[in-house]
RNA sequence: GCCGCCCUAGCUCAGUCGGUAGAGCAAUUCACUCGUAAUGAAUAGGUCGUCGGUUCGAUUCCGACGGGCGGCUCCA
């Protein structure tokens, strides 16, 4: 035992060591080159750390989840002290880690250009080089706000760290933590401090452990996220442990490229959005159009299966429609401007609701009949600002498969079960079957977005929660992203590359219902009136956002039973062109979609232009097949099967699109 | 809506430092009839997104508008 004045305690990664007095955390990991932090107590902290006795130190390793954050935060200070080399201007604003990479914001005179990022980058590898030290230092506001009279941002940001708006919902927790104010300084070989940037830490503890990085792009963004504050001209940028790492992360962002349903829409003839039309408004073209109607039609037939009513309603109302359901005064803006109509204004109808409402206000309702439950493909149009228009997965009129089931109070938690049980049936009959749920409920600190008693939102909130609970997924909870009517459970699906998409919603309405709204009834077994519960839900939310994400899912290579061409018959030669017409007329008989493929192109060309639009069966057919009276089977990942009797080929392709199964 | 970038043939893209444009693929026609990802040849196709300004002359420079892309904000 040494002297314990000289030495102390401490535990490493579980085991128990004795080290000198004044061990740095560094020195417990000088072997393992990977280590660029330690965790103490739970703390993430600098190599540069002191221990102090009876520390758990656990090593951080620059491929771990914080790692990367570690790695990323200080690649985005040595992107933020080139970018101030190079613009000597340029304010800071804040520079945190994010999923993949980080960013930095600055305030500039002109916005970045994408041959600056090539100078800034040059500029990063030479700060890099340079081996820089991280070194922390410990400060006060009073001395802070003097040494950074020049950064405004910063110091706003010293003004508002400690407060409640210090969390990192904004990223500015990264610059300021809670309790002590932290400056870091990248130090040269000679000592010489190259730039200063207040900040929490940890950090690397030297530029020169940055193995890899690439700036991406830069954009515009507002000053903590406020559409009313100055705009920052923020740079994107990604970092990684190794060069190999860098290389994977930027071969998964061409395979989401790759995928992007804008371009396999296009490619594979799908559906186009004609200038002449209006900004986000798609058109389906034949192609698409099969996937659109098998999607509805499997959807509509499913709602019927689960005790649904199809119904339909016009695309235009009288205003005062909306102003009765709310919508107008909370979402007024989100919806398209009035038509008058001689002296009328109508509106575009941007939700179902309403007029299933007034379905059901049509007549008397007994309890008998509850829950009653209206179901449509209700074509909405939505006044989506400009610049959010994206695809199909972000359009000003579509399609909603909207449902709203009328329960009583009591068959509540039953009927989200069971909504809950269906959509999940749903998306997995389409191939997803990897998801989480959200739970958005009501930001308390804006009422005026809500409407509705505080009981009744405990009370609606309390119900979903239960039921999401219940179903045993993973629940993640969404502050303030309720609609103004109630809260709602929305399922988070995961695709084939791992993005998660928001599909399903079931939302616990007891709002539109009420006496001042729609004033909703039902006359129960006592003879009594009673109000009745909506429950809003959208299986899909979209049907064109959905094929969108389904596009993207499988890359535009759809299972036989969504593919638009199921089967291409490609001859040999064409005198085997009969022989195929005849398979063909066969499988058409069963239901399949399949065409032959005549034009002049050799029967390679043939197989290049079936592979490209991904069909998911080639019939190939030459003299041998005709002779044994079969086909020759090629499939989408270039695997055949030849000699295949047409008996069993035809069964095969029907077997494949009933089972709904992919190939 | 805000910031930046972009818009040339159906698609992908050259090009014009201001003197009205070119390729590949696709399309059409002809020849070839071929066993698992591109046969060859010929033809046709563009008021260079729209409108206005500067200019002897604008696809090119400037402005407005429309559309797109990347973000921000928003997302019932």
């Amino acid at each position: 035992m040494s002297d314990p004045s000289s030495s102390l305690t401490v535990h490493v990664d579980g085991d128990e060591r004795t080290v000198e007095t004044g061990t740095k955390a560094w020195e417990l990991f000088r072997d393992d080159p990977d280590v660029i932090a330690a965790r103490v107590g739970g703390v993430l902290r600098d190599l540069s750390y002191d221990l102090v006795a009876a520390d758990a130190v656990e090593p951080v390793r620059i491929d771990s989840p914080d790692g990367h954050d570690i790695l990323r935060h200080s690649t985005a200070h040595v992107m933020a002290q080139a970018v101030q080399d190079l613009f000597p201007q340029a304010r800071l604003g804040i520079g945190p880690p994010i999923t993949d990479g980080f960013y930095y914001d600055f305030d500039v005179e002109t916005p970045f250009v994408p041959e600056d990022l090539d100078k800034i980058e040059t500029r990063m590898r030479k700060i890099i080089k340079e081996g820089q030290r991280f070194s922390r230092r410990v400060t006060t506001d009073a001395q802070a706000i003097d040494e950074l009279a020049d950064e405004p941002y910063k110091i706003e940001l010293i003004g508002l760290k400690g407060g409640a708006g210090a969390e990192d919902t904004d990223g500015a927790a990264v610059e300021v933590g809670g309790g002590q104010l932290t400056i870091y300084d990248n130090v040269r070989r000679d000592g010489e401090v190259a730039w200063s940037d207040l900040c929490r830490g940890p950090h690397l503890p030297t530029t020169k452990r940055i193995p890899a990085f690439k700036l991406m792009r830069s954009a515009a963004a507002y000053w903590r996220g406020d559409e009313k504050n100055r705009q920052l001209q923020r740079i994107y940028g990604t970092a990684w442990e190794s060069k190999e790492a860098l290389a994977d992360h930027l071969h998964r962002l061409e395979e989401a490229e790759r995928r992007d349903h804008r371009k396999l829409g296009r490619d594979l003839d799908l559906f186009s959005f004609p200038d002449e039309i209006g900004s986000g408004l798609p058109v389906f073209h034949p192609k698409g159009g099969v996937l659109k109607r098998v999607m509805e039609d499997y959807v509509r037939q499913r709602h019927i299966e689960e005790g649904f009513e199809y119904v339909g309603t016009p695309h235009i109302a009288k205003e005062g429609l909306y102003y009765t359901s709310g919508h107008l005064p909370y979402y007024g803006e989100g919806m398209f401007p009035a038509l008058d109509v001689d002296g009328m204004d109508y509106r575009l109808k941007a939700m179902n609701c309403p007029m299933h409402n007034l379905i059901y206000r049509s007549r008397q309702r007994s309890y008998r009949e509850l829950p009653l439950r209206l179901f449509e493909f209700g074509h909405v149009y939505r006044h989506e600002k400009s610049g959010v228009i994206h695809g199909l997965t972000r359009v000003r009129g579509f399609a909603q498969d909207d449902s709203h089931s009328y329960v009583t109070k009591e068959q509540a938690p039953g009927e989200i079960q069971h909504l809950l049980d269906f959509i999940l049936g749903l998306l997995r009959d389409f191939g997803l079957d990897d998801y989480y749920l959200e739970l958005s409920t009501r930001d308390d600190a804006k009422p005026d977005k809500f409407i509705g008693s505080d009981e009744e939102w405990a009370e609606a909130t309390a119900v979903l929660e239960r039921v999401a609970t219940d179903s045993g997924l993973e629940l993640v909870p969404d502050p303030g992203g309720a609609a103004y009517y109630g809260p709602k459970i929305s399922v988070q699906a995961r695709d084939a590359i791992g993005r998660t998409w928001q599909m399903s919603t079931i939302q616990y309405d007891f709002n539109q219902p009420s006496p001042d709204r729609f004033a909703l009834e039902y006359s129960a077994a006592d003879g009594s009136r009673q109000q009745p519960v909506m429950i809003h839900s959208a299986k899909f939310g979209s049907i064109e956002r959905f094929i969108g994400v389904l596009v993207e899912h499988y890359a535009g290579a759809f299972p036989p039973w969504l593919a638009p061409v199921q089967v291409v018959g490609i001859p040999i030669a064409e005198r085997h062109a009969d022989y195929l017409y005849d398979v063909a007329r066969r499988l058409r008989e069963r239901g399949v979609r399949v065409e032959v493929d005549e034009s002049d192109d050799r029967m390679q060309k043939k197989i290049r232009n079936a592979q490209l639009q991904k069909v998911p069966f080639m019939v190939i057919a030459g003299d041998q097949d005709v002779e044994a009276g079969a086909v020759s089977f090629r499939y989408r990942d270039g695997h055949q099967d030849n000699g295949v009797s047409v008996d069993d080929a035809v069964e095969r392709v029907v077997a494949a699109v009933e089972s709904r199964a992919q190939v």
